[in-house]
DNA sequence: CGAGTTGCGTACTGAAAGGTACGGAAATGC
DNA sequence: GCATTTCCGTACCTTTCAGTACGCAACTCG
């Protein structure tokens, strides 16, 4: 993907988009996208504008962009650390846990999460939203499954009503964490919303 | 506290700060103090900006007056609905069908949840926010103490883990049906999350 | 009718936002 | 060296933001 013919005619280029992304990505993470503009973004990462347009092409390429690498580095390895025949409680557990560890790499918070609750977002970030959330449902919603096969979840309880309630519940903790909340506080309240299964 | 002493002299007096206060409230209720400006809020109800900065003083005493309207004509009254000695499963229930139902007076969510989320507020703003938060959780303390003395909860459960849950919970209600989630879903996960009760 | 008092809105300010026009810089090919 | 190709950043645009200077309008008092 990277160096589509390695063009070794003109100015070689010296704009290192994976960097500008990183930048964008953790600015965005901490302080949520509208806090962040695009001018403060060139700044941090020593980009001129047009120099980040011509790679980009403007804020909502631009988040989108910050919100695949996120999805890449961040959430893909999360989901994968998931053993899907560990106990449902002890999964949420361990995710919430991650989640209010002050140690975990990264800002507090999600940036998956702040975009869901930010408004104005472009097209393409929206659409990237939306399929990176539906996913985290879906996975949620398997889990749910397994768990219901294992005895764990009780059969009556509609597998996506569990999926949402256990979304819901992980963004608020990420919105709270990244507002600077009690962690110890953030995780005996999510124990005791997860003490429904099993 | 209106009309201090009647000033009969001089040009009587147009401004209807009330007016501006409730247009200020239902805007930022409505789209989130992010997404509203001052200017916003001057075309909408009526009032030139110098005529906005001398009843209120700027962006953070207006934002604060609107809070203030808001804990006055919505928060209060929702309180005040809730009786002590009904089971707190069905006060809760009661609480998220008010915030699920379409028909419900003003716009969807909550001017307090969404303030919670934005940052950057100033400090007048930040600190009724702050108050009015911590009212929201000694209240919820209350009628969780008085619903373990009713045995509808167990001893072993901290009474604040269990406010903050439930605060929490709605809380994460609220920010969903102003984002326009289905309130469908959102009730029955809530009610999920509350069946820890009793 | 002035003179005094009070309230009001037009028209401005500087800063910052997203976005772009345009000419110079740095390489290859001849 | 010179043309060509490619890329880069200074300097600008328009719009909108929060905030204000200043003069006019509308009233009462004498």
């Amino acid at each position: 993907m990277n160096t589509p013919a390695s063009p070794v005619r003109g100015r070689p280029r010296t704009f290192r988009r994976d960097h500008v992304v990183q930048v964008a990505m953790d600015a965005y993470w901490r302080e949520g996208p509208d806090a962040v503009s695009l001018n403060e973004i060139c700044r941090r990462a020593g980009v001129s504008k047009p120099g980040l347009y011509r790679a980009f092409g403007g804020e909502d390429k631009l988040l989108d962009a910050a919100l695949e690498h996120y999805a890449d580095v961040v959430l893909a390895p999360n989901f994968a650390a998931i053993d899907p025949d560990t106990p449902l409680r002890d999964t949420l557990e361990a995710i919430v846990a991650s989640f209010t560890n002050a140690d975990r790499a990264g800002p507090p918070g999600c940036l998956l999460a702040r975009l869901q609750q930010a408004d104005g977002l472009g097209p393409l970030a929206t659409g990237r939203v939306e399929g990176l959330r539906q996913h985290a449902r879906d996975s949620l919603a398997t889990l749910i499954e397994l768990a219901k096969a294992r005895c764990e979840v009780a059969e009556e309880i509609p597998t996506e009503v569990a999926a949402a309630m256990v979304d819901i519940e992980c963004n608020a903790v990420l919105l709270r964490m990244a507002a600077g909340e009690d962690p110890e506080l953030l995780r005996a309240q999510a124990r005791l919303a997860f003490s429904i299964f099993h």
